[in-house]
DNA sequence: CATGCCGGGCC
DNA sequence: GGCCCGGCATG
């Protein structure tokens, strides 16, 4: 008879998630008042499903409240979650939506145009992003590609994040928040057309609409640098210019990488005419969320089939991650419109850097940092947080593989090394073995 | 096949 | 929430 332990008894609280979930909401709501019609949402279904998923985190995140626990295991995991719920999205959708009188107050312009070449150009970074080959089809897995969704996130999200770290099965991260950004991309008629145009004439097209009053500014994300710019075009070449370098037209692709835009509803006012640079904070209004799931791979195959578990994109999908770690460092108002460019990589990650983005519960490289995040032992397996721009420069060097690969990112980790309660005290005893054991959950005593 | 554990189901 | 187990991934 060993001994029981107390088991790590102290798990982590639901720390953060609070904060995260007042981003949620504002920014479902202002997507909610921009748009209300049930009716649009076929639209793009058949654009990508990563938006959908999105969605369908936020939508169901909030609507529902499931114990805390539920919650952020969502955030981490949603893709389970989100089998379901995908039909949420049929309200929301719209990103776009296009005109909905109430966007109105501020622009004097129609919205319409505003948002198009908004859409077009987050569809245009998504497809660079993407993939070299933009719009073909993912590279990478194709079965398993449903969940290549999730897949991206799979890195590190996916299971990321129950290492367990505060204790039970149900992870505890505070923070994990799902979904990026509902918004996006999308495009309303006809996708095709709307990517080719982006992607050949490239920014002429943005430079060529009014860029004065949409409702969002670019900001630029490079690490010191917060200039903010009211055009894409502007902050790309101040991008290519100041941060990258000139380059060849690689930089092109980059620049995308080091810009959010905004678009925040009071922030778009207020921005417009003196962006100063903020870091973003408020604009995580509206995105926070976090990596969803949306991989931008499976940005052409949609269809997910979130019904089965994460972890086969894991295993599986590997593939899928593209680039990984996107830049979390940037605020998280970045997240929302190149989430599915960029971040494909599910960094789950929380980063140190942004607390209040519920991203996602970090890994730390190392492990038991805890700082900030409640876990106490972390499990290596991704990366953290700033690699996103880690990533980004040596992708720049190299000549951007096109495909994303995926680097990277840690797929399930196999199995640990140490030896869990089955196998120390074998099935014979399994009354002593840790409850999860038990449960067949995740171990307890012996993390890894 | 053994192990680890996710996802669900049942109470 | 506690408890179990099917089933899958990994080794
Ligand atoms: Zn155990």
């Amino acid at each position: 008879m060993a001994a029981m332990r107390p088991e790590f008894g102290a798990g982590a609280g639901p720390a953060g998630t609070a904060s995260r979930l007042p981003g949620l909401q504002a920014c479902i709501s202002t997507t909610a008042h921009n748009i209300n019609r049930p009716d649009m949402r076929q639209t793009l279904v058949s654009t990508q499903s990563c938006v959908q998923a999105e969605k369908a985190f936020i939508e169901h995140g909030h609507h529902k409240n499931k114990t805390s626990a539920h919650r952020q295991r969502e955030g981490e995991r949603g893709w389970s979650s989100l089998t379901t719920p995908l039909q949420t999205v049929g309200p929301t959708t719209h990103l776009k939506n296009l005109s909905s009188p109430r966007e109105a107050p501020y622009s004097f312009r129609s919205p319409e145009s505003v948002e198009m070449d908004e859409i077009m150009a987050a569809m245009v970074l998504t497809s660079l992003s993407c993939s070299p080959t933009v719009q073909s089809p993912p590279p990478m897995d194709p079965g398993p590609a449903g969940s290549s969704s999730s897949a991206d996130m799979e890195c590190c999200g996916g299971e990321l994040s129950d290492s367990g770290s505060s204790g039970y099965w149900s992870w505890d991260h505070g923070n994990s928040s799902p979904t990026p950004s509902p918004f996006v991309t999308e495009m309303e008629g006809s996708p095709d057309e709307g990517l080719h145009m982006e992607l050949e004439q490239g920014e002429e097209l943005n430079a060529k609409k009014p860029k004065s009053s949409f409702r969002g500014v670019y900001k630029c994300l490079w690490p010191s640098c917060g200039k903010v710019l009211t055009s894409s075009v502007g902050i790309k070449r101040h991008i290519r210019v100041l941060h990258l370098g000139s380059g060849s037209d690689q930089s092109q692709r980059e620049e995308d990488f080091y810009y959010t835009k905004i678009c925040c509803e009071s922030v778009d006012a207020s921005v417009a005419p003196a962006p100063s640079q903020q870091p973003v904070g408020q604009t995580s209004a509206p995105p926070p969320l976090s990596w969803a799931s949306c991989g931008s791979p499976p940005c052409s195959e949609l269809q997910f089939l979130p019904a089965h578990r994460p972890r086969s994109n894991s295993s599986s999908g590997v593939g899928p991650s593209r680039p990984s770690a996107l830049s979390q460092s940037a605020p998280s108002s970045f997240w929302q419109i190149h989430s599915e460019h960029l971040y494909q990589a599910c960094s789950p990650v929380q980063v140190l850097v942004a607390p209040r983005n519920p991203a996602c519960q970090g890994w730390v490289p190392i492990a038991p940092v805890s700082g900030h995040s409640n876990t106490p032992m972390v499990k290596p397996r991704c990366r953290s947080v700033s690699v996103g721009e880690q990533w980004l420069q040596q992708n720049r060097l190299q000549p951007m593989s096109a495909s994303p690969s995926r680097t990277h990112c840690s797929f399930r980790k196999g199995r640990g090394e140490a030896k869990k309660c089955r196998k120390v005290y074998g099935v014979e005893r399994k009354d002593q073995w840790c409850t999860a054991c038990r449960w067949k959950k995740a171990c307890q005593r012996f993390p890894d």
